[in-house]
DNA sequence: GTCTATAATTAGATAGAC
DNA sequence: GTCTATCTAATTATAGAC
């Protein structure tokens, strides 16, 4: 409790179980995006990891709660990623160019970490409480601020398209993740593993913006390097 | 080995034989589509087609072989409903209505056979016999054949989009089936089990087709029901 | 607090009954 | 030819050692 009864051997014990914790998480990343919660072994998990099957268990109660704490984690990181790209964004700005932002933020943070859309497809093709877990807590917020977005974009005269919120969630979502997803098939199609570059994933980005918006709102809504140095 | 030895005892034999077999393939296809290979259970297969495990293993030989030939079946399945919307096709059609009903065609078997594309997803996540079997025997050739069509739609001056085949194959194939693999996961975020429906599907591949080829190819491709009735 | 040894369950495949 | 009873291996979680 009290912080000064630590001693060094405390402390020393409280961060090896630190390191297990966190190699068991990245281990556990790799493995249910590979595999899925149910084809994912605990015991694969904690070779990866480089630790004991035993030690899932006492780090993080079940593989249920280790699932959990990938995923929570792995949003974290996937909001970060999409933080980073938001950059100058003023609130002037029209929905259509909002919308072109979070579109290409999306593409580059999905192509960063495309471990956390494998787990969602993993997930989401079954009534699992897992998935209802996952749409409640991560899903829905996500969701509904796509479509509240695509409906500014409507209103507003850009976005020639008429669509149902749910078919154009799936179709950004499925258009802009299914290319991560499925890297692996990808290199064997190719035949070569160095399929993804970011020049690729601009270019993804740029298609997915252009089919959406139309060209006229292609180059002004591209980031380009600030002349001005950051501030 | 020769028919007319059969007696009716032995043909009711086979037939019985025929029964479950095809119980089981029924009940694979859910089963591997919902869960992946791995965490798809022999016996909730066997559960669900009402035998017994060790029947599978007789009828299937082994797990592997079950899903093989569950794959192969869904294909045939997927191929007939492509097929069937190729309808009157003519030779002189232009390379842009060509893809755009290729698209159509695809949205409406995905959606009407969610089951095929979800054990794609299953599978696409990691580099295994079963992808590589699963690339070279059904994925390939399709691909192939849709980046040809799209170079042929680019050739011939229509959709304005610049795209490597890679970028447009899984842009093309992740927004026209997500919404149909991830429809659990729809239903939860609505909260109702009645999604899609085919207004919703044709106004899917509506969208699609308007994103890739522009507007002005829209209303031409429509199907529209034959007023001369069928021949 | 951390980890190891082990128990209880369930997996897929085989061998033998019908 | 078809199916059932059974075997071996792998799964996750627990109980107890350090």
């Amino acid at each position: 409790m009290d912080s000064a009864l630590d001693t060094t051997a405390e402390r020393g014990t409280q961060r090896r179980g630190d390191v297990t914790r966190q190699a068991l998480l990245d281990a556990a990343l790799v493995e249910f995006a590979a595999s899925g919660f149910e084809a994912a072994s605990t015991r694969a998990i904690a070779d990866r990891a480089g630790v004991r099957q035993g030690q899932l268990t006492y780090h993080f109660t079940s593989k249920d709660t280790l699932w959990q704490a990938t995923v929570e984690h792995l949003f974290e990181r996937f909001d970060d990623l999409l933080g980073a790209r938001a950059g100058a964004r003023a609130e002037q700005d029209e929905p259509s160019q909002i919308f072109a932002r979070s579109i290409r933020s999306l593409v580059r943070a999905v192509a960063a970490l495309p471990e956390l859309n494998r787990i969602m497809v993993h997930e989401a093709t079954a009534a699992t409480p897992r998935l209802e877990w996952i749409v409640e807590h991560h899903v829905r917020d996500r969701f509904d601020a796509l479509a509240e977005q695509w409906l500014a974009v409507r209103a507003n005269g850009a976005g020639t398209i008429e669509a149902d919120p749910i078919v154009i969630y799936y179709t950004v979502v499925g258009a802009a993740s299914l290319l991560y997803v499925n890297t692996p098939e990808a290199h064997l199609l190719l035949g070569r593993d160095d399929v993804v570059d970011d020049t690729l994933i601009d270019a993804h980005a740029d298609l997915i913006v252009t089919m959406l918006l139309g060209d006229r709102s292609r180059a002004a809504d591209r980031q380009e390097p600030s002349l001005l140095g950051r501030n």
